[in-house]
DNA sequence: CTACTCGGCC
């Protein structure tokens, strides 16, 4: 019999039929047998079979009990671990690390602080808190609950980290948006002459694309290849990622054209990559040529195209992309889709029509929705709209300070300076601050961050004289500030003499002094860019004859020779 | 019988 079991391996009907057997042979007693079962069918993936078959086990011991545990934490049911971990222990049944590790990514996965604490005392009393395996699980759990300096100690008190360890640390980083924190555990590693794989890269990749660390991630990409990695679909698409989010779309195209494995994932990020860089032509060609050679479209394929299509105001092609993906393909546009679809509408002045695709969702339209729409007001100046969407999305969402920040501008450019400072109060009173603008320029590996009138930096007089010397030259290019009243409250920055020393202005300054001529010039904003630094970036162009690559909160602009490559169109 | 499974979107 158990070689019967053997025989049916990892698949779920021929061990059916050995349970069959087994039943009418009377042999339903038989541990040894059930286990076995138990874990053939486990493997074959069919969890909820194991567990039918665990409840008719007489006294299951702790071997079963791990099992089930972990496959029940395996298979995405992390409650049902925690369940059975809670009835082995009420059965007083040993626990191993075993034991320990199933049951801690079942917490991990459930962001489960409290009970993963709880199983955290438990290993340190029965002294398997210091099993590597425990360990490594301890700090994966920790980061993914959010508590990232209690999983900094357990990576600190590991006496050999292996590979997962460090990766755990490096992910874990990553995921809750401290990038650089978890590239400087990645450089430690390195520095130690620990070998990285795969997994390190992809997180350590993402991080710089956060981070827009160009350099770093070149070296890594650079450290790949020269180490004989293999670069797999993942990792192939982790690095188009990072070279178009570090504004480097042309290089992300040379690595979709040499890898040999494309997937619907692959092909999303390439034409998200050129929609993010305003290049909608290349994107939509780039999808109908996913439609003739690649794999079927996601939805996610989708919102890259409709987005491409805002981005770079190709109206046509957005509506009959948007028409395509219901009938064509069948999918129902979520949330995402309509935002890109009011973008489109909008920024292109239909307000009609934008209107009309927001009454035709069904449901109450979600408040990314209106902010879309509200964007647009912005950008064409419809302040009686602008007003309307503004009132109403404070309805939906009263303690968004973005929000708030909106509707100011849209009263400043409507001259209603006595309802920007009604706006005002009510976030005083109501405590909402706005978020805080920053620029980041890479240097050498080493990103530098400067906030608006920053004068943290060391080289500060010398920034701003070099900025000043700048600002001179754009005036005599014809350079003229952008004084609209609108300035004053806008999302980003304080107006009065913060216009001069926008954190992007200062970036851009300390990018300028610390690179080469002709060399190209990358910085990151957190937030949109104000018109009159996209206006003022122009002319440093021109003046400084240097290409300027800037991505905001939405998407890219690439200066060069005075003109924008999002041709105002933003 | 173990831990990390990672990438696409405003």
């Amino acid at each position: 019999m158990y070689k019967s079991l053997l025989q049916a391996g990892a698949r779920l009907k021929p061990l059916q039929q050995v349970h069959g057997q087994i039943i009418t042979n009377g042999l339903s007693y038989s541990r040894s047998l059930l286990t076995k079962l138990i874990t053939l069918a486990c493997s074959a993936g069919s969890i909820i079979y194991a567990h039918q078959i665990f409840l008719t086990v007489q006294n299951p011991d702790s071997f079963l009990f791990n099992n089930l545990i972990k496959s029940f934490s395996k298979c995405g049911y992390p409650f049902d671990a925690i369940v059975s971990y809670q009835k082995m222990r009420t059965f007083g049944l040993v626990q191993s690390n075993f034991t320990f590790t199933a049951v801690i990514k079942a917490c991990a996965d459930l962001s489960a602080l409290k009970f993963g604490r709880v199983v955290h005392s438990h290993a340190i009393v029965s002294g398997f808190a210091s099993d590597s395996y425990v360990q490594s699980s301890l700090v994966s759990f920790y980061a993914k609950s959010g508590d990232l300096v209690v999983s900094r100690e357990v990576f600190d008190t590991m006496p050999e980290r292996c590979i997962v360890a460090w990766n755990s640390m490096i992910s874990g980083y990553e995921q809750n948006g401290f990038s650089k924190e978890a590239i400087d555990v990645f450089l430690g590693m390195i520095e130690l002459g620990v070998q990285p794989d795969s997994t390190t890269f992809v997180s350590v990749l993402s991080a710089c694309s956060h981070l827009g660390a160009l350099n770093l991630g070149t070296w890594v990409h650079e450290y790949i290849t020269g180490n004989g990695f293999d670069v797999n679909v993942i990792l192939g698409t982790s690095l188009i990622n990072m070279y178009s989010r570090c504004g480097n779309v042309g290089k992300a195209r040379e690595i979709f054209n040499g890898m040999l494995e494309l997937n619907v994932v692959t092909w999303t990020a390439m034409i998200s990559g050129y929609g993010m860089h305003g290049y909608g032509n290349q994107a939509i060609q780039l999808f109908y040529q996913m439609k003739a050679q690649g794999p079927k479209p996601s939805d996610v394929t989708f919102v890259a195209v409709l987005s491409a299509c805002a981005h770079a105001g190709l109206v046509d092609e957005g509506r009959k992309g948007f028409d395509s993906m219901k009938k064509s393909y069948g999918f129902v546009p979520r949330m995402e889709h309509h935002v890109c679809m009011v973008d489109l509408l909008g920024k292109a002045g239909l307000f009609d029509e934008a209107l009309q695709h927001i009454q035709s969702v069904p449901g109450k339209p979600a408040p990314a929705i209106w902010t879309a729409l509200l964007g647009s007001c912005k950008m064409h100046k419809n302040f009686d709209l602008g007003v309307k969407v503004a009132e109403q999305l404070l309805g939906v969402e009263p303690d968004n300070p973005a929000h708030y920040v909106l509707l100011s501008n849209i009263y400043a450019s409507a001259g209603r300076m006595d309802r920007v400072e009604m706006v005002r109060e009510i976030m005083i009173n109501k405590g909402l601050k706005k978020q805080i603008g920053y620029s980041s320029v890479e240097i050498d590996h080493v990103t530098y961050t400067f906030f608006m009138g920053d004068k943290s930096h060391p080289e500060t007089t010398a920034i701003y004289q070099y900025l000043d010397e700048l600002m001179r030259k754009l005036k005599q290019a014809g350079y003229v500030p952008e004084q609209e009243p609108v300035m004053f409250a806008l999302e980003e920055e304080e107006g009065e003499f913060a216009l001069r020393y926008h954190s992007e202005k200062l970036a851009i300054a300390f990018g300028l002094m610390n690179s080469r001529d002709k060399t190209t010039v990358r910085i990151f904003k957190n937030l949109r860019m104000c018109i009159d630094c996209h206006s003022a970036i122009k002319f440093i162009s021109i003046v400084t004859d240097r290409e300027i690559i800037v991505r905001d909160k939405h998407r890219f602009h690439h200066f060069k020779q005075g003109v924008c490559s999002c041709r105002d169109y933003w």
